[in-house]
DNA sequence: AATGAATGAGTTTTCATTCAT
DNA sequence: TATGAATGAAAACTCATTCAT
């Protein structure tokens, strides 16, 4: 097992001089980022508070239960992502191989690399069979948008004569299983940056590698 | 009574048909599909050892304790795959892109979707944390030689004029991470499977998205 | 937010309509009523607090901690029933039968089924060995005054010649048992209720059955 | 809060010197008696396992949590009392007022005084507002059998006209009453014992009170 | 006087591990 | 070897009580 660890709380001051109100999600912040790093099971209820800054007890005062502290850690992590693909795609003319990379962007921007929330899809892959609500949430209003949204920017291409694909549906779900799984990935190994690749490059390649492929066209 | 929780051995003939010399094995076994759909810290011995088709106090005659068996589960499930890369592609004539695809092919096999051992990426990833060990090992057994792999391949179709790659290392990471990745998270979601894709189709696009891109060339 | 359960407040009008000098009498009202129904451990101070109308700290303006306030509410609610028994007997004329009967309305008014402290019989009954004092203060300042009312009321009785009993101190005991029990049960199980027995009528049967027995004198 | 106690350990030889078999009926012994004297929520599990000469953990062993010994308790405790009422009734062709007897002696060695389980009319009561099964079941299984029981027994003493009651229903409903809240009631205040009255005493003095009355037929 | 968020001491519960058989 | 009842150390959870406001 790993050695025992000394959590840094995230707030020190006296308790008094910071705001009750922020006390949840002083809570949900520590919590994610245990249940991130080390699972549900393996994050105790003590580590949390500690790194909220409060005494266990505490924890019990917003939250029923750890179950509970879990749930609203990823419902409040997860605010649709893609709810105004239609708007973006109804209007949009220019070209697919940008619509693309904004779709990555957006994405990348949402649960990738740097934001808080980086680490959500990870927690919920490692705990879908545990909490099947967890998975089932995020499969309706993450994934399954994202794979759609995937498919319209194909068909769009398609119509506009830039992209030659020739199964859409399988396509798509290489593209989102590909890149929702580096993300996902990033988490854990590092191969990237222990050949000290940055995280901007990667899916600026990832971009062109799904867009050219690694093929030599003369 | 106390009520258990159900779990389908995976052995249920009688104890006395089963040889004595295949005990350590049935309980890695049993501990190694727990392990990969709960998550180690979830995973309760009573659970392995019903599973194992033993009781509890059985498993410590094989193992000191319940990390030993996760140690032992990752150890026997990693047995080098690339090990022999270079003997492959000292020797190899052929085409680069079949090459690439030989190389997906055995990873797939070796990891992929059917392979008893396809969930330990996934838990190594979710456990990295917990027992670095694991990771590190993990990182230096399969990714690195994967990684470098890759980058042999990459390398070998452009000196026959194949492939046409902007940057070698951040290309061979980003298809490791995607495909990586991709099998990884095949275990949790299967928006895949919702949308009727198999495997084997999943595969084959994987490889022809990396090789062609999507872009239309004329 | 972590739930919590349903409280009906006794009192529900606007907290500054209210009096403040009512303050402990309602959270002894409250009090009560939660002590009887579901007794003295599994009774929460916020659910008294809540039916009372304030906020768990203000309890403690008033009491030195819970157990005070069920002293507080035992104390309060057992106004002794009996002081006044010597002036009644002595001065008593009439015959036994009526006599027995005033004594027993008297009890039935002062604890029996609709008065607000009935439950405190019961109450003392479940918390008699967690609380000694209580048992032995209802003991002295209301069973055994009862006793010894309904020995007197006995032996004027066969003093006049109207009853005729083998054993007065049995009797005596046996009276005040079973009207005593009955008025306790009553509390639980409402047997009658399901057979739709009115409580009047019980408390006459009863009068009836102690006095003249089921036994057909031709 | 009563002081604390020392439990003095039902069994107290070596654990492995004591079958195993008698684990959960040992368990129950203690809780029983807890339960009973202190209310289900004063009860510690501790105090429980210690009486019972085991470790907390040992309890989880053979129940899922303490309400569910709670439950076993009261099921195990109350095998029906009443069910061959028909059988004796039936057949039965002497007096009334021994039939009447017949029944309270009936009760009383089944739930009276002396028995193991006397004290559990006195915990359902207790917790029956905590746990309304417990009461449903009790209601169903002991206290309409025996006012169904009390019931047709007066009836049979009317029909062979040793009875004269004015109204049946009533009638039993005040005997059934009187007793059962006078056992009840034994279990904790013991005016009785104070006054030197012994408990067969009280029971054929109740049986007499009920038969003749206290109204002296010259 | 009144508040109610936070506490911490205590209780319930879990479960990896042991050990007499 | 194998057992599985029992353990005990650790974890989750409860809630009477406090105290800054």
């Amino acid at each position: 097992m790993a050695e025992e660890f000394e959590e840094t709380p995230v707030k020190s001051g006296p308790r008094w001089q910071r705001k009750k109100e922020d006390r949840p999600q002083e809570i949900l912040d520590a919590a994610l980022e245990l249940f991130v790093k080390q699972g549900f099971a393996a994050t105790k209820v003590s580590q949390i508070a500690r790194k909220a800054g409060v005494t266990p007890g505490t924890l019990y005062v917003y939250y029923k239960n750890k179950e509970a502290i879990l749930q609203e850690v990823v419902m409040k992590a997860l605010r649709p992502v893609f709810y105004d693909a239609d708007k973006i795609l109804g209007k949009y003319k220019g070209s697919a191989v940008d619509l693309l990379f904004i779709l990555i962007e957006k994405w990348w921007d949402a649960v990738g690399g740097e934001s808080k929330i980086s680490g959500v899809p990870k927690l919920i892959s490692a705990e879908a069979s545990n909490f099947p609500q967890l998975s089932d949430f995020y499969m309706k209003s993450i994934l399954t948008p994202a794979f759609n949204y995937i498919r319209l920017v194909l068909e769009y291409g398609i119509r506009s004569g830039e992209f030659m694909v020739k199964n859409v549906e399988v396509t798509a779900y290489a593209i989102l299983s590909a890149f929702h799984g580096a993300v996902l990935d990033a988490h854990t190994f590092k191969i990237g940056e222990a050949n000290g690749i940055r995280v901007g490059e990667f899916r600026d390649m990832f971009h062109d590698l799904i867009v050219h492929g690694i093929l030599n066209k003369k």
